[in-house]
DNA sequence: GACACTATGTCTGTTGTAGATATAGTCTGG
DNA sequence: CCAGACTATATCTACAACAGACATAGTGTC
């Protein structure tokens, strides 16, 4: 396992980059993670549930997610739930996507933005 | 065709963004749309032709993208080649989802970068 | 009591894409 | 001089990701 070369894991669909994203700032389980998605981009995103549990399978396969133990005060809880975490990989794959993404838009838009100037 | 809105086109697959940022400056045959790609992303988005041509017939349906008549200096020309340019449709879906890329990597990074502060 | 919401999960059909194949002309090195 | 690479368009098949439906089941609300 030494030596993994993020990029080497890109490009993510956006699907995966939005569920990577979500557990970003704490763990959380799978349908809280579709409720982030889609309150963060206004609705605008929304997984499905085929989508997002394929996709945490496959993440913790891979060792980008990991299920956690720890569970909160049973009062908030709901022992239904599943809670993932983002392991350091899974974060270094996300921050690398988010890297990958900013170059492309910075193409982008010097594409679209030159021509403009010349018409 | 009035009062287009390009927000509902989105969001692009990232092959289909790429075929339109490679027409923004300036009309393009497909191969050259497929060669303009890898050598600005450095070889590492390489577009396949099932996926360039069947896409490129879609964006002349919808009318993003047009078969354009001008024919260059016919010693620089290949009478096999089909040029196409970017509607002026074409240019606000780009230009749209270029922006929800945008806002959907400042939203990863706020939060990636968040949770670093606090571990 | 009906409906919506929370929660996890599987299954099927659709879509997009990769990669192969087809065709064919040009160009370059050994 | 001919093999192989490159240019160029296009179609075809197979696969992977995804949407959306379905299954199950408990809770909350009108």
């Amino acid at each position: 396992m030494a030596r993994f070369n993020p990029s080497e894991y890109l490009p993510l669909t956006p699907a995966m980059f939005q569920v990577l994203v979500a557990l970003a700032d704490g763990e959380k389980h799978g349908y809280a993670v579709i409720k982030e998605v889609s309150r963060r981009t206004d609705g605008k995103v929304r997984l499905h549930t085929g989508t997002l549990y394929t996709a945490i399978k496959r993440f913790v396969v891979d060792g980008l997610v990991a299920e956690s133990d720890v569970r909160p005060d049973p009062a908030l809880d709901d022992e239904r739930r599943r809670y993932y975490r983002l392991t350091d990989r899974g974060r270094a794959v996300a921050m690398a996507e988010a890297e990958r993404l900013t170059e492309t838009v910075a193409q982008a838009r010097a594409k679209l933005t030159l021509s403009l100037r010349r018409t």
